[in-house]
DNA sequence: CTGAAAGCGCTTACAG
DNA sequence: CTGAAAGCGCTTACAG
């Protein structure tokens, strides 16, 4: 029967070793030999000992703990930021605590207590929701002196934010389809007074611009003012709408790869050919892009560069120790995904 | 300037009292006036001081942690576990810690040993995978007296777990379309030899003998012995394997959602219709099932039934404080979904 | 309720 | 490297 190790006392007291010796060993500090640090990472091994984390984090500055929260775990997109962040924070030696903000109402500052309580040594807010409630988070980190990112905030952030360049990606989204002679554009579920529209009305604009032409001109809005559900459902309604158009456009761009979706299918009952009348350009890259047929050109979100930059930025706070330090916003580029659903237009 | 408060020792100076009377209010222990309790209490949200989590965990006996862990968020299920689970902890009082173990290879026992460290009270796994790698995190915490619960894992396993029942949910699924007057099926993916399909096979084929009839008469197995993506481009093709059937069967049992949305897509674009040629039933409830046309008929999991179980399993184990306790399996009974997919078979 | 003390399991600074 | 000690911020048992 072996007997079992519950602390780094009891360790050293196995191996005839100093508590201090097994301190630094365990931490990879210096001042003791590499054969210490090997015999007593067997042990630990052997014993299945693990040093309490709590002791720990009360007597040493650093606690390695890193708070990472999100609203929700609806799409796919955010569950993707997560295992990177997760990744990317445990191979620099930080312990991700996750917590999701809206299981609950007021959840959000219980679970920005629990961090505080965790002595994090960061915060990193994932798809954090817009207006006050975010910014009393901050706010109560801040006055803990724990250091915040931002991973993608749902309102335009001025400082220590990471955000995803919705208008580039459509711009460029529009100068291919140009390219390929398109002139007369549907923007699916794309309109100017939803959050989620306007980059993408803005970036489809200036691409336009940039050849001489007025997107007021060349491109119709069909969208359902009000409308709740972004989906596949969505998508077959602005088919519907969309057939009724006296002069159709060649070019479609969707809000997501939901609405192109449903747009598709429902225009393909009709007995609509994909890409010969209608080239389709979706966003979102989710699974089911691939899963059309033609496979959906789309856009992909590049989630493990946002993710990457996050934590870097977040290590960068945290490294800098101050706790009003302001990084500049880091803009990242959405990839375009070319797949079968767009062609050249008919002559 | 307000002064800040930073330990429990501070507060208790500024409220003129003892930490021993701020301590037992903080923790809701008898003994202090409710007044009292108050008082700490508003001095806290004023002070925006929380306690620290680590000294509380390393002189109490209790952390109210619990870990979580499951292998990847890749489907819409594992998300509504997470976030009913976390529901269900913090209302009781616990904080749930969530880690994955399939970012990286071996990330498991680093989980493991994560919460081990942080001196959890117990362990959730969820949709825990098969074979030893799952046995040895149990033994790791067994070891440390941590007591642990499966939700759904991958293998059956005989104490301590949940297990969703779909093979009863199948027969339930099957005496429905049999009391339609159907008597030949498609099994869209559905083999016995795979995991996922056994049950499933199992359900149906119980369904049928109850009634005196035969599987291997009754049913044909559609699938691509080997095929990996289990979504709807599995589903396109296996609706080109079923309209190559001599005699085709009246009734389609898919899968999943996906496969069934990809088959219905697929033969409807043939001309097919739903569900006057065929009667289809999905697996999942995704929102996809809600979003085809027509509406597919669907087993939903019951996640929130199957969380609750799991947590008032794990409850109870930590209030046992037992660690070689076992409670018995519970099995949830998955809920059927009755939309547009299925009608009367034509006579 | 107060007050004074012990102790949880570590890390850290110090003298050797 | 050893050894002895202090201290992180709490909870807990004890005497009043």
């Amino acid at each position: 029967m072996k007997k079992t190790i519950n602390s780094t006392a009891e360790l050293a007291r196995h191996l005839g070793l100093s508590r201090w010796a097994v301190s630094r060993a365990i931490n990879g500090h210096s001042g003791v030999s590499a054969e210490t640090v090997g015999l007593v990472q067997s042990a630990m091994q052997e014993f299945g000992f693990t040093p309490s984390a709590h002791a720990r984090g009360l007597r040493g500055r650093r606690t390695g703990a890193i708070g990472i929260c999100f609203r929700q775990l609806n799409t796919p997109i955010t569950t993707e930021k997560i295992a990177h962040v997760q990744r990317l924070l445990s191979r620099r030696g930080y312990r991700p605590l996750f917590e999701l903000t809206e299981v609950d109402a007021g959840m959000g500052v219980e679970v920005i207590n629990h961090f505080i309580s965790m002595r994090v040594e960061g915060v990193l807010l994932i798809d954090a929701p817009p207006g006050a409630e975010s910014t009393n988070w901050l706010k109560m980190l801040k006055r803990h002196n724990i250091p915040a990112a931002l991973l993608e905030p749902r309102s335009p952030a001025t400082a220590n934010a990471v955000q995803l360049d919705r208008e580039d990606a459509l711009a460029r989204v529009t100068e291919r389809l140009l390219t390929l002679g398109h002139t007369h554009f549907g923007l699916l579920g794309i309109s100017r007074e939803f959050p989620l529209g306007k980059p993408r009305y803005d970036g489809i604009a200036r691409a336009l611009s940039a050849r001489g032409l007025d997107i007021e001109r060349c491109a119709d809005i069909i969208d359902i003012p009000g409308h709740r559900h972004l989906g596949m459902r969505y998508g077959r309604e602005l088919g519907g709408k969309l057939i009724d158009k006296k002069k159709r456009p060649t070019a479609l761009i969707a809000l997501n790869d939901e609405v192109a979706a449903g747009a598709m299918w429902y225009l393909q009952k009709l007995g609509c050919n994909f890409p010969a009348d209608f080239s389709l350009f979706g966003f979102d890259n989710l699974v089911l892009s691939e899963q059309t047929s033609p496979a959906l050109c789309t856009v992909d979100h590049n989630v493990e560069a946002s993710a990457l930059a996050a934590v870097e930025m977040l290590v960068k706070l945290i490294e800098l120790g101050d706790p009003s330090a302001k990084l500049p916003v880091v803009r990242i580029e959405p990839r375009l995904i070319f797949r079968e659903s767009i062609a050249r237009v008919h002559s």
